[in-house]
DNA sequence: TCCTAAGCGAGACGGTACGTCTTGTCTTCCA
DNA sequence: TGGAAGACAAGACGTACCGTCTCGCTTAGGA
């Protein structure tokens, strides 16, 4: 099933965009990116780049979209070996190693604070379809489901930014195990 | 010695800029707040602005400043209790309740993601005071202090900001007894 | 000798062109129109107004010269009076009147003044042929034949365009009647 | 009365715009020229731009409102010789004469058919105050009024507008006498 | 009591980025 | 193989903010 070539020119000027911006957020953060800068580096004109997205923030959640998608492909290439949050964290560290330039521009200091917005919203998704069968031992715990999940995102987020901000001094699979040796027991108390 | 009329003058025109951007914060959130929104509400002339501040962040960090001495001045005045990190959560936790405009102002959804990362910062140094002499007892911790310090106060801060986005369900002390809940156990378990 | 359907497909999309162009025109003047206006009325592709016209005012003179292809063989047809510039204007007039959309769309007010520029210096020329034989009677005349024609053009046009501009309350004879009275006296005045 | 510096401030931007307005249409024609080559010659910010004009459009009729009331001024000052059209296109000639670059580029070829058409507008409505005692002495004249105006302004600029692109080659007066010589016969012959 | 310096409002200004619009060229596909 | 469809580069348009500036008015505090 041959796509269309003219979808494929399409295609292309959509990554030769995603690729300018990607480029420039690590050059000079994603604030002071402008749009004529991503269409010089694109070697696009002014109309193309508004014909394929709305505006920079636009361009900005497409590359968090590939990001997104190229994590769940990966995600499910994985053997399933259980369903704690900190497998799927393990999964996360080690996709960001392989996927490093897009995921620094993402989620890295230079990548402001939208993504981690949506990073934010996407995971506590991702957390929570994980721990579906996971239900609260405790009728009423002293800590709301909700907080919970938002903490513990929010740490692993933390870890991570400091992760790839800092030049990734430990390894992916440390990192994990940090994560782990920090919120493990205080959920655990919670959960029972 | 009384102060000069003059600086009164010019005290009370920075207090208008201040509380007017406070104000349009509330409002429309940070970063959609112009610095014409921010004359027009003090009834300032424009030149008056940049005469006072470089630009509309620097206004804004002026305000975090407040916060700031506000709080430092609250923390001398409490009973120093005991110099764990969970002590020092409370009181900001408290502080907040008594301050709640400018907090969620700043540290609120509203407030975009400059405070947030000045507060990181600040507390960040304020722990490392507080901890300064529980050095820790293992020579070579599983977790290195660097990366200790920033899932803390990480931690802290999405239970605050969670707290303030969502209108205070719980009272502060209940926040803090779920932070020592979440985090206690998992640092503990590292400095033994 | 039959034209090869590959023409007469040619001269049908240039007459599709032609038409759209005419009818927006008439609807909302010539400089209002754009070539994708055109392009869309005339159910053509982008690229194929460009293989036939090199731009908007290409396609806007290709109705000129139709125009003007229509007025010789009209002017052919009628029997030669008299070389009179008036006898001329007569046969302006009533084909004007016959083919009064194509003259409104191009001398009309919506018609912009490419047109007019056009048809100043075709009925220049024509009037020149037209007065070939007679020449000044005097060495230095009053008024340098080159004013002569232009004056004498330019108060036809303007009789014919406040004709076709306001719905044509005159017959053609007694709009001709008119251009008679006003310029016969002074141009034979100064030819003797 | 002194005018207030900010306001000579304001008239000094409007005059810079102007003049660079001018010269470029001398240059390169009316509808060449782009608001960005008027910026860049005026050294005025593009929104200084729109702060004085809406659109080029706006700026160039400014222009024309300047030449009307330079030319009012004028006719003012002239001692009130009769009220015929010959006089006041006299009048006219010889102001172009004075005014000869801000002529040139509103009434030349260089300044696009707008000017054109407000001057039309404005002389008949001029024409129109000058003979408002000549009331015409037949009932029903072969030629009704509002023609003979039309004819009588586009006739006298024909000769303006030829004068002005061919470096005129005659004396305003010569211009003038001209116009009667073409218009006065064939106008009287009408008017008895 | 004057007068001189500073704070201030008002807002013009140059500059820059934005998102929209139109042009003329180019490529691809289909009948 | 010609034409429909439409992606594309180029660049002008009019708008929105920014940070600088010039101008007068007011209002002290020192002479």
């Amino acid at each position: 099933m041959p796509e269309k070539n003219e979808d494929r020119r399409i295609q292309r000027t959509r990554k030769l965009l995603q690729d300018a911006l990607l480029a420039l957020i690590l050059e000079k953060g994603y604030e002071d990116v402008t749009v004529q800068d991503v269409i010089d580096r694109a070697n696009v004109g002014r109309s193309t780049f508004y014909a394929h997205f709305q505006d920079k923030e636009s361009l900005f959640l497409s590359e968090f979209e590939t990001m997104r998608t190229l994590f769940e492909r990966h995600l499910l290439s994985q053997p399933a070996t259980d369903t704690s949050p900190w497998s799927l964290s393990l999964v996360i560290f080690k996709h960001a190693q392989d996927n490093l330039q897009l995921y620094t521009a993402l989620a890295g200091k230079q990548g402001g604070s939208l993504a981690l917005t949506h990073l934010q919203t996407y995971l506590s998704a991702l957390l929570r379809t994980h721990l579906k069968q996971q239900s609260t031992k405790k009728d009423n715990p002293p800590v709301p489901p909700e907080i919970l999940a938002h903490y513990l995102v929010s740490a692993f987020m933390s870890l991570l930014t400091w992760w790839l901000d800092n030049n990734r001094p430990y390894s992916a699979e440390r990192m994990n195990e940090m994560f782990r040796q920090l919120t493990q027991p205080g959920v655990e108390s919670i959960l029972q």
